[in-house]
DNA sequence: GTCTATAGGCAGATAGAC
DNA sequence: GTCTATCTGCCTATAGAC
């Protein structure tokens, strides 16, 4: 059985939500389409619509997909991390990974054409910001417990600042094609958060 | 002349800009098409191409107006204030009244769709945003030597760090439709800049 | 599951009358 | 300046064969 999902995680369902994911960020959902897919699995448009049978149904697909992936790599970080600066790092590294591969955050990008999205997709994405929001509050009050977070209000505004922060950050990073951009911008924001005695 | 001036800006061209801008801020410039600008306008698709050749033509000249009025609007906050932390409020309060229109900024907005625009517009867009980090560097540099801001690092991060701050600020704020979002975090971006003495 | 074929609509754009 | 008419191409989507 785990085989079996193993294999099904790299047939033709997940390789259109693969090129499709990478489309959406860097070119927009109102900038890709099923023929863009298609060319690149060498596949007919038609059989997109075997497995997601609207564009629709695939844009959420790709946002459930990657808040599952989000939500293993924070996992991950709680894991692995346990001071809150640093885990706060290592949130802004999994952005500046995005970054590098020339790609905006999913729902970043999603954010700005939220108007134009169907609502299944909306709330998706709302789900998505809410999610990354509460883990870095949790993150701020526990290392505010610990000594190494200073924060002059509430957990919650400020950890609206740093995510809203670091997807301004890719946002505008992106048209320079400058990575360093991006990563001063998070050092900067997240520097204010700091107890006096961290870096 | 100066009346001929003011009878031409109310005249069709900018009608269609003024249409057309607030498209590409709800919607995107993916989002909307020439059918949409002329049916608002009660007008034909023929008539917007008299005066706009192209969509690269028109998404070139809403950028640049929207650059000129912002230009103005920097001119205006450098003429009545001279504070620079009360600058910098100004500042944010430009971004709030757009959203307050339910609108992104529109080279955020570009910005997020950058890869998908033709060159002219892309110029456009780095242009603008180059025009504001210079505005605001040389406001947190002024005020620095006025012992009115405190800064960690050089103004020009500083800089880049607010204006992508506010721009990820909006982005996120939109689809909550929750205006104090944004307030709250550009209270909290620009707090990390004011001296000791400042509110 | 993937194909061919095609529907029906909308996109950006142009020609030419008025 | 604005219109009607039209073109070409791409879009999302479906039917039905294999």
């Amino acid at each position: 059985m785990a085989a079996k999902r193993t294999r099904e995680t790299n047939d033709t369902a997940a390789r259109i939500l693969d090129i499709g994911e990478r489309l959406v960020q860097v070119r927009g959902f109102n900038g890709f389409s099923y023929a863009d897919v298609a060319s690149e699995l060498d596949m007919t448009k038609a059989a997109l619509h075997y497995h997601f049978p609207g564009k629709a149904e695939l844009g959420r697909a790709l946002i459930e997909r990657y808040t599952l992936r989000f939500t293993e790599a924070l996992a991950d970080i709680d894991e692995r991390i346990p001071d809150a600066p640093a885990k706060l790092n290592a949130y802004a590294g999994l952005y500046s990974e995005v970054l590098r591969g020339h790609r905006m955050c999913l729902c970043g990008m999603l954010a700005a054409e939220y108007q134009t999205l169907p609502d299944p997709m909306r709330d998706a994405v709302i789900a998505f910001i809410d999610l990354n929001e509460a883990w870095v509050e949790k993150v701020l009050s526990d290392g505010q417990r610990a000594g190494t977070i200073a924060l002059g209000g509430p957990a919650s505004d400020a950890a609206r600042l740093i995510v809203s922060g670091l997807e301004g950050a890719m946002l505008v990073a992106r048209p320079y094609g400058d990575l360093a951009r991006f990563d001063t911008a998070a050092e900067g924001l997240l520097a204010g958060f700091a107890a006096r005695s961290e870096a």
